[in-house]
RNA sequence: GCCGAAGUGAUGGAAUGGCAGACGUGAUGGAUUCAAAAUCCAUUGUUGGCAACAACGUGUGGGUUCAAGUCCCACCUUCGGCACCA
């Protein structure tokens, strides 16, 4: 026998037998068997390949799907692939290909990649956004949400490019300047389509109290819903009749109110432009602000800018005292009301605002000027310089205050959230058009339903048109129809949907993938629904996560499904960087291409190292050196075969060991830590070598272990090992926690909290036993070198820490 | 600026408050071989010592504890994310 095996025989052999036998595809008639439904974020089909991040979650919650086979279940763990999108687009732009040719091709690639890795994937459930058959639900979907209220029509600044005349994604705008040309990059404001995630907010939030999602993704997707509670109130201009709405977190501090600052695109600025005495300033400033994303407003954070609006006040309805108005690019007119009120004395960014521009301070609570945070809590913080909520707490005086308003008609008690609306349009090709017609005498009419698809048109040229709109807009024979209504002459929406549209529901399609009367039926989806375990990208948290969750939860609020949370639990595994540390990227020429791994040392070793790196919530640089242990470590096994014992069952020498790795390797799989599993089998793998046998029992049962980091080596040698039908299906061993007992075993012992010797003790001793008797050992007495006992603690397993003088 | 994560040998990393460095890589020595590769065995935190052993050691400085990589306070550095969110 070789010392190693050929992975590039055995894992073919496997992976043809089980796709022949379907042994891991889904069985959907099977509503009396408990089910199990895994779910991996579907790849975006790149001209690329798969790329070594694609394997480290397939990998991982492959170990759990076929782990959950073994212990009994009915496992769902669906492929499909998320194939509209710009690079495509870009692509074919470029090379003159139709992107539908370009996504079949990289399909196409990225299933064979996939397939040679060997995951456990139900190939038949394969689903592809960008099939019609698809995308008719993903446009039944916006329908639905348009008959609710939850679609609808707006004014939005679009990244515009004044070279190319066209709009373009945050992603292709670098440094203010077009990616691609290098022209200038202006914000344009265009008419959108949006979808109310805002109306979910709420439910968002407190979704997240009966799923169980990692720590840090609750913590992201509540900052980024950012509910805040506070009051909504209005400032009179002086000699107007106009009321300045503004949002604030603590209407406690109306005192100290010295100056208001708008967002430079603020109506107030049009409205009132012949009373403001510096309007030309204004208006350039203005312009210098249209140049700039939000993200460029945030960067520029070291300096703040802005102007007074010279000839125009407001009027603090506390207590009548004139402030003056300034524009600053700092408010944004998408948050809030597009208007603060500043209270530099109690706010960092207002104080910094008011510094820079001689502004008055004026300090309204016993907390100081910029006091420090925590002071809010603070009961002994108390209002001052503020009429009648003077002398009371900072929680006190909120409600005071907001009483006060309510009562005067000034304001209201208000929560505000941080979250925005969904910008839902593209003027793009490659994506799902938007199922509505304008016509021009009944306005916005939805599709029909029975018409649903309505089929992207194939069209020669697919760049975006001089006047912003998508290149749809250019073919008359699709744009022109009979309004659905009145049958008249009418046009066909043509923006198209977001690359996000058909990642919102596409777990719900893999439920039943085939069915061609509704999304999924009501059955399959009461089988199958919820995903039981989601593991994805961090960078996923505040969209793709977020999305799907929204239009979960309204499926569900308009009875088409049941449950109302799409995923019971989400885990988020790291980044893989390229060797020297680096994110990986093409520029820094850091790129590790699986299937050159998979050609050197297989699919098996690779999957394994993968898992065996590091930790697998954390970014972790890529080694080869390392990659190529496991295929060591897999010949180690291979070669166990040579070991074999006549013995039956398990033997004296491997039994302890065996059952507590057992137990290991199930705890840290269910974990996701898989480090730790495969170094425990590595452990007993070193045991078995020093030993010099194993028995048959033995290494079955780590090959079951084994089984689902590196399924076509465990398969090969338990066929070998001459047993029949393959290891899918076999029970996960069970271990017994007896076995793992010892009559005696060794302690530390500690004198003064530093370890000075070892000794053996029997392990029936009780704590009390041991710190009373222990420390009269003769062991112990000559480390204490004639030191006096003063006490004893025992560690039951570890130590005994003697305290001496 | 804000939010999040992380700093442990040459290196990737282990460690329910309980013997720091499991497991892997690399390195060194030995066995095997004509030789190499592969394999097997052993050693491998630093310093001192022939050795037993001792001192030091988890980014820095304090603290809590019989006991701290782990908990608390203050700070430094690196990485990732961001919408100055009133």
């Amino acid at each position: 026998m070789t010392p190693y095996y050929n992975p590039k025989i055995i894992e073919k052999k496997w992976q043809q037998i089980w796709e022949e036998t379907g042994v891991y595809n889904a069985k959907s008639d099977c509503t009396n068997q408990k089910k199990y439904y895994c779910l991996i974020e579907f790849p975006y089909p790149s001209g690329q390949g798969l790329h070594v991040g694609h394997p480290r979650s397939n990998t991982a919650l492959d170990i759990i799907a076929r782990k959950r086979r073994m212990e009994g279940y009915n496992v769902l763990y669906p492929i499909g692939y998320d194939a509209f999108g710009l690079p495509t687009e870009n692509y074919a732009i470029k090379n003159k290909i139709h992107p539908r040719i370009v996504t079949e091709q990289n399909i196409e690639k990225f299933r064979n990649q996939l397939k040679r890795l060997g995951f456990s994937f139900d190939y038949t459930r394969e689903v592809n956004t960008t099939d019609p058959n698809y995308y008719k639900w993903t446009q039944w979907i916006f329908l639905q949400l348009y008959k609710n209220g939850l679609a609808y029509k707006s004014k939005m600044p679009i990244n515009w490019c004044t070279s190319c005349k066209c709009g373009l994604a945050n992603e292709e705008v670098v440094n203010g300047v077009c990616e691609r040309c290098g022209g200038e990059v202006v914000q344009k404001t265009k008419e959108q389509w949006m979808l109310k995630i805002t109306n979910y907010a709420q439910k968002l939030i407190d979704g997240l109290d009966t799923v169980d999602f990692i720590e840090k993704v609750k913590t992201q997707q509540i900052n980024w819903i950012g509910r805040s509670e506070g009051a909504e109130l209005s400032f009179n201009l002086k000699d107007k009749d106009y009321a300045l709405n503004v949002f604030t977190t603590r209407p406690d501090t109306l005192f100290g109110v010295t100056y208001m600052v708008i967002s430079p695109e603020h109506p107030l600025i049009d409205l009132f432009q012949e009373y403001i005495s510096n309007i030309d300033d204004v208006r350039n400033y203005q312009e210098v602000s249209k140049r700039k994303s939000d993200f460029e407003r945030t960067e520029l954070v070291k300096e703040k800018t802005g102007l007074s609006l010279e000839g125009i006040t407001a009027i603090n309805p506390v207590n009548g005292k004139e402030v003056p108005i300034w524009v600053s690019d700092y408010v944004l007119m998408s948050y809030g009301t597009g208007a603060i009120m500043a209270v530099p004395a109690h706010d960092m960014r207002d104080y910094e605002f008011a510094t820079k521009f001689n502004l008055p301070i004026v300090q309204v609570n016993t907390s100081g000027i910029i006091g420090n945070e925590s002071t809010l809590n603070n009961k002994d913080v108390v209002i001052i310089n503020s009429g009648f909520i003077d002398g009371l707490s900072i929680e006190d005086a909120k409600a005071k205050m907001i009483d006060w308003l309510e009562e005067k008609g000034i304001g209201r008690k208000k929560v505000n959230y941080k979250l925005r609306d969904w910008v839902f349009s593209r003027q793009r090709y490659w994506g799902e058009p938007i199922p509505i017609i304008h016509c021009p005498h009944c306005g916005q009419v939805p599709v029909d339903e029975k018409d649903l698809p309505v089929v992207l048109p194939d069209i020669e040229n697919y760049e975006p048109t001089d006047s912003g709109e998508s290149p749809l807009a250019k073919i008359d024979s699709w744009v022109n129809v009979k309004c659905p209504k009145c049958g008249e002459d009418a046009k066909r929406e043509t923006d198209t949907m977001p690359q996000w549209a058909g990642s919102s529901w596409y777990f719900m399609r893999y439920c039943d993938p085939h069915n061609d009367k509704e999304f999924a039926s009501q059955e399959a989806l009461d089988y199958w629904m919820a995903v039981d375990w989601y593991n994805g990208g961090m960078e996923h948290t505040t969209l793709h996560l977020l999305y799907s969750r929204f239009w979960h939860l309204f499926l569900h609020d308009i009875g088409a499904i049941s449950v109302p949370e799409p995923y019971l639990k989400r885990t988020s595994h790291g980044m893989i960087l390229g060797s020297n540390g680096e994110k990986m990227s093409k520029s820094r020429g850091n790129v590790i291409n699986p299937d050159d791994i998979v050609d050197e040392i297989g699919a098996d070793a690779f999957r394994m190292y993968e898992m065996f790196m590091g930790a697998f919530d954390q970014a972790i640089p890529w080694s080869t050196n390392g990659a190529k242990g496991c295929k060591k470590f897999l010949d180690r096994v291979w070669r166990l075969q040579e070991m074999l014992s006549d013995e039956k069952g398990y033997s004296k020498a491997l039994n302890p060991l065996l059952h507590s790795t057992i137990k290991k390797v199930g705890i840290d799989y269910e974990n996701m830590k898989f480090n730790t599993a495969i170094a425990a089998m590595m452990s007993f793998v070193n045991e078995v070598y020093q030993v010099g046998t194993i028995t048959k029992d033995e290494l079955k049962t780590l090959l079951l272990l084994l089984y689902p980091v590196s399924p076509h080596i465990a398969e090969e040698m338990y066929e070998r090992l001459g047993y029949e039908g393959g290891i899918s299906l076999v029970a996960w061993p069970e271990y017994d926690e007896s076995a793992m007992e010892k009559d005696e075993y060794e302690i530390a012992i500690q004198i003064n909290g530093k370890v000075r010797g070892r000794m053996i003790i029997p392990s029936n001793m009780s704590k009390e036993e041991a710190e009373k008797e222990l420390p009269l050992r003769e062991e112990v007495i000559e480390l204490l070198k004639g030191q006096k006992v003063i006490k004893a603690i025992f560690v039951p397993n570890r130590l005994i820490n003697v305290i001496a003088k």
